[in-house]
DNA sequence: ACGTTTTGCGGAAACGCTTCCAACGTTAAA
DNA sequence: TTTAACGTTGGAAGCGTTTCCGCAAAACGT
């Protein structure tokens, strides 16, 4: 290890006492610029480096932020973090991150983060708390900030999920299609409730019937139904209801929606041919494939969520704000837009 | 904020002294069983919580992995992090991700977490270090993991990029392709220029001329070059070659190949009928693509690289280790070795 | 029955910092 | 000239732990 410097060594070799070595350490006026001077010089000189969690249980705070993320592997969450990390690091903080597979460990970790001084402030990724955590987080006094889920108690930042939902189903329903499916992610997801409700809202609005059978999700619950194999699996089944098969879909992911069309490829159908999709989230990968899809300002979400957070912080009695992002319909190839309204089908699909 | 319950409260509840309090928070066995369930319980029903950093001082040790990063937002790296993510809470540490954009930030990085206390280890990935800083991190005696770059001094995890790319190129060339061309990131990334040896290597050993006009880079520097961007607008440069351009690729990353692919798309040409491509990495849209690839084992080298690291922290005098993951190929579809040993192209190609 | 270990325990010291208070020398005000 | 106020400074106290030292009581040996 480095051999430990400490303010007592830089007082000693300054010739002055600890506490104004302290003081010229967190730039207090009260020293004499003379003063000041020799001790900044003697501290370069020894190349002293504070020692963070001395000086952290000294003054009683952590300059510290945690992110507790349910999966901060899927390519939402990725994005979101980037925003958060930038942020994070122009403030000076620290990020610490807590993966977490429900609620419950979330809850868990609450309690061990409320102990003063962990940490200063708290972001909670797209998780539905229960009222018991939720009131134990307000009581605390803890900064909290909620991104993706909302409560009436604490900062929030959202997605308009539900009318995403129904802007991507009312396109396609524009586009012409009226047997129109929806694959969706685990119910036990905010977001994927809220989706489906936009997706049944659209339907209604527009005079087609809802049942329950034009929505599937499929087994696969890792990130909560959002990944590939559940995509996958929810369209062979859609596809196993034969002529009775929606030639169009609202799918709650687009990583759900690489999964739809790969089973989609290898039964024989075509995107945008013979089947229309629109997907949610618009990862990088749905540019790639040409996916249209409901784009979700993800980076700046997390931004914003750090903003807030850090304000909060500095202002306890801040009005409590929340923010929804509307997600903006980004039209690419796997609707079939541009092949009805050209009348033909583009020749750069890469969609099959 | 929650009252804080210290270990005094503890001991004058118990009637006993701090240091017995102590001794039953941390398993010290000299405690009197009686002793040790009447603190535990006392120590339950005032659901007290140890002051980390307080802990921190004290033991002189940080409880803190953390993983500097060049950039955690690409496959690559996410897929690392997951492995990372999931040991580093298995053995009960904290993980500190710090996101920095080039060496010399990681340097001043460095110079912090030097300081004793601060982190119990680090992990620095995909980072070619300045000799100073390697000397620095040495001296410094703090147990440190390379992931993806190697050094003699420190234990590393890394892939035989040059076998790889020798193995890819290779399979290229048994298909039959003689003029073979490669996609390169740029060169600043030790794994660009040892997949180059490899290709050359390979080229050479099958009696085909290398030609510097044989391998291009993208202008896009996002991610060292290792972007989509980055692959279509080298292959467009190919393309311009007209007459002489290769009809097989090595390309560095997928998803530099997804770029290149989306260029001979544009251009018209058929994969793998007219160009053969395999690729690198083996992210989860490779599969989606049929992209031909080299599998790097990802997730495994997150995990052993936390491993490796708790491992040494333990034990300082641990021979450093270094291990090589040979990357395996996976063939699909885009280099066309189905259609040439089965006589005809796949129908299920999604690579146009 | 008397040393001698062993076991269990209390509490001071240490970790490295911030902060508060007292005290000093100066200078301004009266 | 006296007093009050100010600008600086030193260092003790405190943050919540761990750990070491030493002591008492209990267990052991003979």
């Amino acid at each position: 290890m480095a051999k430990k410097v400490t303010i007592y060594d830089i007082a000693r070799e300054a010739g002055v006492g600890i506490g104004t070595v302290s003081r010229v350490l967190n730039n207090n006026p009260s020293v004499a610029p003379e003063t000041r001077n020799r001790i900044s010089e003697v501290a370069k000189r020894l190349s002293y480096q504070p020692h963070t969690y001395a000086q952290r249980l000294a003054r009683q705070q952590s300059e510290t932020i945690s992110a507790v993320i349910p999966f901060f592997t899927s390519y939402f969450f990725m994005e979101v973090l980037r925003g958060v990390q930038e942020k994070v690091s122009e403030f000076g903080y620290d990020l610490v991150l807590y993966g977490v597979e429900h609620a419950d460990q979330a809850e868990n970790y609450v309690a061990k983060a409320l102990q003063r001084g962990k940490v200063d402030g708290i972001l909670f990724f797209s998780m539905k708390m229960p009222d018991r955590v939720l009131s134990m987080l307000k009581e605390s006094n803890l900064p909290v900030g909620l991104v993706d889920s909302v409560s009436p108690s604490f900062d929030s930042i959202s997605v308009a999920n539900a009318e995403g939902a129904y802007a991507a189903t009312s396109h396609l329903v524009e586009l012409g299609h009226r047997k129109v499916g929806m694959l969706n992610a685990r119910s036990v997801s905010t977001p994927a409730t809220e989706r489906l409700q936009g997706f049944r809202r659209a339907l209604e609005q527009q005079g087609i019937p809802y049942s329950d059978s034009l929505v599937k999700c499929g087994k696969s619950t890792r990130h909560d139904g959002f990944n590939r194999d559940s995509g996958y699996e929810a369209m062979m089944d859609f596809i196993a209801m034969g002529s009775e098969m929606p030639n169009a879909f609202f799918i709650s992911s687009d990583i759900q929606a690489f999964g739809a069309i790969a089973a989609l490829n290898e039964k024989g159908f075509r995107i945008p041919e013979d089947i229309a999709i629109v997907g949610f989230d618009d990862i990088e990968l749905a540019r790639l494939m040409r996916l249209t899809t409901m784009r979700q300002p993800m980076f700046q979400m997390g931004v914003l969520a750090i903003e807030r957070l850090v304000s909060r912080m500095s202002n306890p009695d801040m009005e409590i704000l929340h923010t929804t992002f509307s997600p903006t319909l980004i039209v690419r190839e796997s609707c079939g837009a541009f092949m009805s309204s050209e009348g033909m089908p583009s020749t750069k699909s890469r969609l099959r």
